[in-house]
DNA sequence: GTCTATAGCGCGATAGAC
DNA sequence: GTCTATCGCGCTATAGAC
């Protein structure tokens, strides 16, 4: 049983607003409520609603981008493994935060400057290896169709998860569904680039 | 040169705004200068700020879920043909409304009954013919990663769009790489239920 | 129908006691 | 460090003149 500091507590109920609601629709009073404690101490920590989310943002885009730019720009890390490896990894993160990939689009679609430099440098990094790796294996696909196609596969399941509960299926499914395409994924993949 | 009443122009600038930035953050000062009027007339028309919104998100919600649901459901189009027609309709609807997709996975997210009726239905009308038709074709895909697998190549450049941007893609070439995808993906869905 | 002016209230932030 | 009480701004909504 850990005790958390009120910091951390403050910290940890922003990001659960934050990530649900967005920055606009959270109130700070709501933000220390779910903390259990009070407005005056959220901004004795963090001096304002924005500093705090600003924390709570930097914090989640290093989780997710961070995974791509080392896989995809090891040229010794072949197509296959590279594409095992993010469906494994990224699926496994987002159903720990589920609400993270429609989050950081958000934000992205707001702030459009904010994450330019880790994605300019991944893109530069990774494109050329990609193509390549591509080419050998006698695919004329582009490297930007292969990454989009690729998350595409694993992410559109999260973002699109209201769609699919509103359809019909329930949550426990919903574990079950991305688990069993996480099987899949590598072999769509590999057959679209035929 | 049509002219506008002013209601209309309201609509237009409540449409352009919330889909840019959400709910909470549009303020009803910003729709009515927008929109070339005043904060009353925006009250007198609609009566408050929460009416305009439920207006505004009936409507794109119908021109985007509406396409799906005759088509997917209808057994004498064939497979190849759903996938031509969605990814035809819905890549040129979402290209003039680029802002639509993201912002009806917010909505659905917060507000998660909104549209159970729709999308249940079309699933229910859906997912059986959908089935005989990928055995008829000797796939054994199921018919939810089908429409997934279809839906997140279409869609998911588009709700990526910042990520795209930020990496280095610019406008112009934005529009290329969707249009051209267009004439792939029809392939690519194939391709994986072989 | 359209405007200006303002009521009324919820928000982020802070003062100050403990 | 933590709390209660409160300030002051900016928001939605409305009253009332034209």
């Amino acid at each position: 049983m850990e005790v958390l500091s009120t910091e951390q507590k403050i910290i940890n109920a922003a990001d659960k607003l934050f990530s649900q609601k967005g920055y606009a629709a959270t109130k700070t009073r709501e933000i220390a409520e779910e903390a259990g404690t009070n407005l005056a101490l959220l901004n004795y920590y963090f001096g304002s609603k924005e500093k705090l989310y600003n924390m709570v943002v930097q914090e989640k885009m290093k989780s997710l981008i961070g995974v791509l730019k080392p896989v995809l720009s090891d040229e010794q890390v072949p197509l296959e493994e590279k594409v095992y490896t993010i469906t494994e990894s990224y699926t496994t993160l987002v159903l720990e935060n589920e609400d993270l990939p429609l989050f950081i689009l958000n934000e992205l679609s707001v702030n459009k400057e904010l994450f330019v430099e880790v994605t300019r440098s991944t893109r530069q990094m990774a494109q050329p290896i990609i193509e390549k790796q591509l080419k050998e294996r006698g695919s004329e696909m582009l490297a930007s169709d292969f990454i989009v196609n690729m998350l595409g596969l694993i992410m559109f399941p999260f973002v699109a998860k209201p769609l699919l509960i509103s359809s019909g299926l329930i949550k426990e499914e919903f574990i079950d569904f991305v688990t069993r395409r996480k099987e899949n994924i590598l072999e769509w993949v590999l057959k679209m680039n035929k």
